[in-house]
DNA sequence: ACTGACCAGAATGTCGGACATTATTCTCGG
DNA sequence: CCGAGAATAATGTCCGACATTCTGGTCAGT
């Protein structure tokens, strides 16, 4: 189960993207903490691009929401409370929900049959339950490409930035086997409901699953 | 009915936000036009800061979906499309919605209940329909205020990048006497429902009200 | 006249340095 | 131990430079 790269958008600033692109990784796993400041002359000695550079890509992740830019101090990155993240959920219950039922309501293209049905199968199959790894390689792909099929690509854009700072979790706290279980038998009933072209079901399951989701995401001790 | 303009978020670099508030106005007013080059030394020569600057205000304006920044071709005003306009009106049809059900929930405050039934006076107000622009100067902070209302912070921003390209059709077409009549009359019915702590209510009705908006827009006849 | 290769000018992407302004840290006297 | 003021660090902004790439126009050939 492949996404296809969707066509990098050909952004512009090679160097900024590149930079901004090493900076999220090190945010999303951890490598930078909460809160810590990024002070640009130390960045630079890591990351081979001059101050401009370095300070665009600032401004890129700015936009992401995971970092946080204030007057005359400088580039952090953002905090993650408790109370933002069940914002980012609220927001993505709404969105991917409506995604779904979109998706379940255009659902006619032979591609997009064919490729529900390979998910479909990749989420019964055991193997995909078997460590955290697995599970996490298919998800993002799972819940992007619904997001794609829904024919909506400003919806695309608006969820990318509520996942991203969300993303950080999955390296804070390991789903057990029991609750991917639980997650892969949500993914598939909404394939199933996306497939049959039942949209308001489609909706609601997705709906139900981000929820959980979020419970899940709440549950996670070290957050502000 | 004034909105307290939202704590500016001491927002980092000034100068950079200045050029970016400068441009951004231009293209909301139609003085830049949709797919217009956008070139660093002519920019320059009418806002006072340097290229790099200027730069980053494009930067930001990217993030707002005002700019589109191609690979060693600069900034463009970004166009507006039917399909991307229909889009925009559909995630704003759900977060809305979303928000003024949220609003209705939590109308617990008498702050917020006294600035509702201000607002509530102000869509009764004969002289609120008088001609477009007094419509538009309360329409914006209506909206913005139920959003405040819902407590959902990242709902703000996330509205914000997608109320912001609609705002250039204001400047495009002028709704008549009775489209705002209209519009008022749901206004305060969407008042109402929050006021009343009707969840449900409130959201079906601005999911309305936002819909049937989008509907106008996308008559516009100067759309891509 | 049309087409295509080619060339000069224009514009962007990136860099490094410079400086004023402001924040942060350190020091020292009380 | 604490606060005032100096010393240091870091940011915000500007400038000039250069390579790379795009753009628009010229010109030869069909």
């Amino acid at each position: 189960m492949k996404l296809a790269t969707p066509p990098p958008h050909e952004t512009a600033r090679k160097a900024a993207v590149q930079a901004a692109d090493t900076i999220r990784r090190w945010i999303l796993e951890g490598l930078l903490s909460p809160g810590q400041r990024l002070i640009e002359a130390e960045l630079i000695t890591q990351i081979p691009v001059s101050r401009s550079t370095l300070r665009e890509a600032f401004l890129k992740l700015e936009g992401e929401g995971l970092v946080e830019l204030r007057h005359q101090r400088g580039a952090f990155v953002k905090r993650l409370t408790r109370a933002a993240m069940s914002e980012l959920f609220e927001m993505r219950e709404c969105l991917e929900g409506y995604a779904a039922g979109l998706a379940a309501s255009r659902v006619g293209q032979g591609s997009h049959r064919a490729w529900l049905s390979e998910a479909r199968a990749v989420w019964l199959d055991e193997a995909v339950l078997a460590n955290e790894m697995t599970h996490m390689e298919n998800n993002v792909p799972l819940h992007d490409g619904i997001v794609a099929m829904s024919g909506n690509a400003r919806l695309a854009v608006a969820l990318r930035q509520l996942e991203l700072p969300g993303y950080r979790l999955q390296f804070l706290r390991l789903l057990d086997r029991e609750q991917r279980a639980v997650s892969a038998r949500q993914h598939v009933a909404v394939i199933d409901a996306i497939l049959a072209g039942k949209t308001a079901q489609a909706e609601k399951l997705m709906r139900e699953h981000v929820r959980r989701a979020g419970c899940l995401a709440l549950d996670i001790p070290g957050l502000g």
